[in-house]
DNA sequence: TCTTGTTTACATTTTG
DNA sequence: CAAAATGTAAACAAGA
């Protein structure tokens, strides 16, 4: 019950299960539009690789039947995964606290807030489950949540009982980051930038690679460890023109940078012993120089922290640079010259190493696990390499036939047949051509083309999700946000908003994704909220007023609920409202020529630029505020509009009764399709959902070719290519927007797209 | 000349 | 205590 009532939070509650997007993608088109007139592709790419860092804040009104006021609870956190055998882990994590709204503490201090770190491999699937407990395991509350309905922040997770009803009040706090693995660490102790794909990286890393090779090191450890707050990139959607943008900057720095995994560093420092939990770092009884681990292990290491479980020599020692501070102070060629000569000896020597020719000519060979030395149990094998101590007495029990030296008489060494001798008798023993069946492709650090169980938690695309999502992306308000915990639990922030808005941060948003910096700015903004609670619409003064009158169609099961406010923004094309740094960096180029005039009525001035973007903005004027929030269009609520055109995006299930939304008919920021009026949930309707992988576009791409216009009363008739893409962005925030074609100038038949993007 | 790779030699530590 | 494991240095060779 509790999955299903998460299935359903998926698609905001309207109503409908949509399908996990990979059988979406599956699906053939299914509608051509003979009108269409332009192309757009959105790419989809993977973002969070894993999903990390839920730190419990604090719970508040948990209560069980008996008990009223609980100072000390317990969180139980558990990942309900589709794929996993019953291997998914529960993490806990107990509060105490006095009473009202509870921090974190422990006798008058603050508590560390725990960390736990979940990895998902079908992010479109897969939930998470909260459950509160007394220490008498008495029960107070669960929720269970879709990991897609989930971004990063300061979240309130409203607490339900067994049967899924909701307790009024009692919620808990938690933070969620949702951390990529990877992260540019730059020299010269600028901050660190965090990309979102390993396709990004590799276009970075490519532009470095001659520089990183020697030079650029990272400059301290200290900038690995955990605690170190990773900050989100300020834009997970970066454009074509940002990346190369960035590149250009990145390459007028006057050093270069590297990219470190921090979580596989904070490991490798820890199994290095130079934790700080293992004492101090510096003294302690470590093995070597370096730490606790051999040559041989940290080669290991290497090999199997690489993508295809291979590595070449020089990465090898790239690997060290990155991962072994001891050796990041050893790089130069003279200091240098003895570890590397000692991984080179070890790889040589043992086993459990295994050369493999590559592909091409003029590269040096891969080092691969050697499979055979890793299935056989260990000791008996290994503990007949060292040849030395053979020689030494002379015994030829040379009965280990797979050994990789032929030694039955150590000749002179010019005899020796160098480079070759070691494979030639791997392949004689063996028999096993591993160099054909390990094929490194150009690919390695695109992921796009595969299906990745690694593969994000996109938010699908979703009908009416509005409540539980932010319709943009939020994760760029790290720097607004509350800086102290204690600052998150201001009174006023922590409103119940209703069942699926809860996931708000109150700083988050208001109708018309505008942000709130504080109490005063929001009443500036909104002077009609004498009441001014800061929250979304629900606490309007007649909210409940508004509600009763809309109750209507609650019963026809498509509770849209108020999203059908929610999602009535005004868009002004001609914005300058960026004054935050995050979206000029990848909003620059769409403000750079957004002097189009937005009230055209001809064809739209669309930029021929990849992924340029208008993107609503505070609302500047009283009338278009008040009118926002007013309740001046319930009585178009009640217009039934257009139901979805495509029922089979949707899961057959009982709640299923009469297909059909609600929305407003009046509204701007709708869409015109086909001569109906669409709101913008209705926007999946719209979209082609297909798997076409040309062009190297992943198979999540999806196509757009039909013609869009807004209808609506504030801007009437105006065709709306850029609101499209901003409706989607707000609803999509993940998707990286590329126009395909060329729409400068206009609209295009289908047939001139296609032409333009066959050129 | 430099990189990569193999092998030997020897010292020290760990293991059984 | 002997064997094994490991670290270090170095000779040597093939190829870029």
């Amino acid at each position: 019950m509790h999955v299903n009532h998460a299935r359903f939070l998926v698609n905001g509650n309207c109503g409908y299960v949509l399908m996990p997007l990979y059988i979406r993608t599956l699906r053939e088109n299914i509608i051509d539009v003979s009108t269409s007139s332009m192309i757009i592709k959105l790419k989809v790419r993977p973002l969070y690789t894993r999903l990390k860092a839920w730190k419990i804040l604090a719970f508040r009104h948990i209560r069980t039947i008996s008990a009223k006021s609980i100072t000390k609870a317990r969180v139980f956190m558990q990942l309900i995964s589709t794929l996993l055998n019953g291997t998914s882990t529960t993490y806990s994590s107990i509060i105490k606290g006095p009473c009202g709204i509870w921090k974190a503490c422990h006798n008058g201090r603050d508590l560390q807030p725990l960390t736990f770190q979940f990895v998902s491999s079908n992010s479109d699937l897969d939930l998470i489950s909260f459950e509160v407990l007394t220490e008498d395991q008495e029960f107070c509350g669960q929720s269970m949540i879709p990991l897609s309905c989930l971004r990063s922040g300061i979240r309130s997770i409203q607490l339900y009982d067994k049967y899924n009803e909701r307790i009024e009040m009692s919620s808990i706090l938690v933070e969620i980051n949702f951390n990529k693995l990877y992260k540019m660490v730059k020299q010269d102790g600028g901050d660190d930038e965090i990309y979102p794909t390993k396709q990004q990286l590799k276009l970075l890393q490519e532009s470095h690679s001659s520089s990183s090779r020697s030079s650029s090191i990272c400059s301290s450890s200290t900038g690995l460890s955990p605690t170190t707050s990773i900050k989100f990139h300020p834009n997970p959607i970066l454009s074509e023109t940002t990346i190369e943008q960035q590149q250009q900057s990145l390459t007028t720095l006057p050093s270069s940078s590297i990219i470190i995994d921090p979580d596989l560093a904070q490991h490798i420092e820890y199994e290095l012993g130079l934790t700080k939990k293992n004492g101090n770092g510096s003294g302690g009884t470590r093995k070597n120089a370096w730490g606790n681990l051999s040559y041989a292990e940290l080669i290991t290491k290497a090999i199997n922290s690489s993508q295809d479980q291979r590595l070449t020599l020089s990465e090898i020692y790239d690997w060290m640079i990155k991962y072994v501070p001891f050796f990041r102070n050893k790089v130069d060629r003279n200091s240098s010259a003895g570890w590397k000569n000692s991984i080179r000896h070890n790889l040589s020597l043992h086993n459990r190493f295994k050369r493999v020719q590559s592909e091409g000519t003029g590269k040096s060979s891969w080092w691969i696990i050697n499979p055979d030395e890793k299935n056989s149990n260990s000791t008996s094998v290994t503990k007949q390499t060292r040849r030395r101590l053979q020689q030494q007495h002379s015994s030829p029990t040379t009965n280990n036939s797979n050994n990789k030296m032929s030694r039955t008489t150590v000749q002179p060494r010019r005899t020796r047949h160098a480079r070759t001798t070691k494979m030639m008798n791997d392949s004689k023993s063996n028999s096993v051509n591993t160099t054909t069946s390990i094929e490194r492709t150009s690919s390695t650090y695109d992921n796009s083309n595969t299906h990745s169980s690694l593969s994000l938690p996109l938010p699908s695309l979703q009908n009416g999700s509005g409540h539980l999502l932010p319709p943009y992306d939020t994760s760029n308000y790290d720097q607004q946000w509350p800086q102290s915990h204690t600052d998150a639990l201001d009174t006023t922030s922590l409103y119940d908003h209703s069942n699926t808005t809860d996931l708000y941060h109150p700083y988050d948003a208001f109708d018309d994704g505008t942000r709130y910096h504080n109490e005063a700015h929001y009443q500036q903004q909104q002077p009609s909220y004498n009441q001014s609670p800061f929250c979304p619409s629900m606490y309007h003064p007649n909210y409940h007023q508004h509600h009763h009158q809309t109750a209507y169609y609650q019963q026809e099961q498509t509770p849209l609920t108020v999203s059908v406010d929610n999602y009535t923004p005004s868009y002004n094309l001609q914005s300058n409202e960026t004054t935050d740094d995050q979206h000029n960096n990848y909003l620059s180029r769409a403000h750079s020529s957004s002097s189009h005039s937005s009230s055209s009525l001809s064809p739209p001035q669309l930029n021929n630029t990849l992924n340029s973007t208008v993107y609503p903005t505070t609302v500047a004027t009283s009338s278009s505020s008040s009118r926002t929030h007013s309740l001046s269009r319930k009585s178009s609520l009640n217009s039934l509009i257009q139901p979805p055109q495509h029922y089979e995006n949707y899961l057959p299930n009982h709640v299923y009764h009469k297909p059909g939304y609600h929305q407003s008919n009046t509204d701007g920021g709708g869409l015109i399709f086909n001569g109906h009026h669409h709101h913008h949930h209705d926007i999946e309707t719209l979209l082609h959902l297909n798997s076409v992988d040309d062009d190297n576009l992943s198979p999540n791409t999806v196509t757009i070719n039909e013609r869009f216009y807004t209808g609506g009363q504030q801007q009437p008739q105006q065709q709306s290519n850029s609101i499209l893409r901003t409706v989607l962005k707000r609803t999509h925030p993940f998707v990286v927007f590329q126009l395909v074609n060329d729409l400068k100038g206009g609209w295009y038949r289908k047939e001139k797209c296609q032409t333009l993007l066959m050129s």
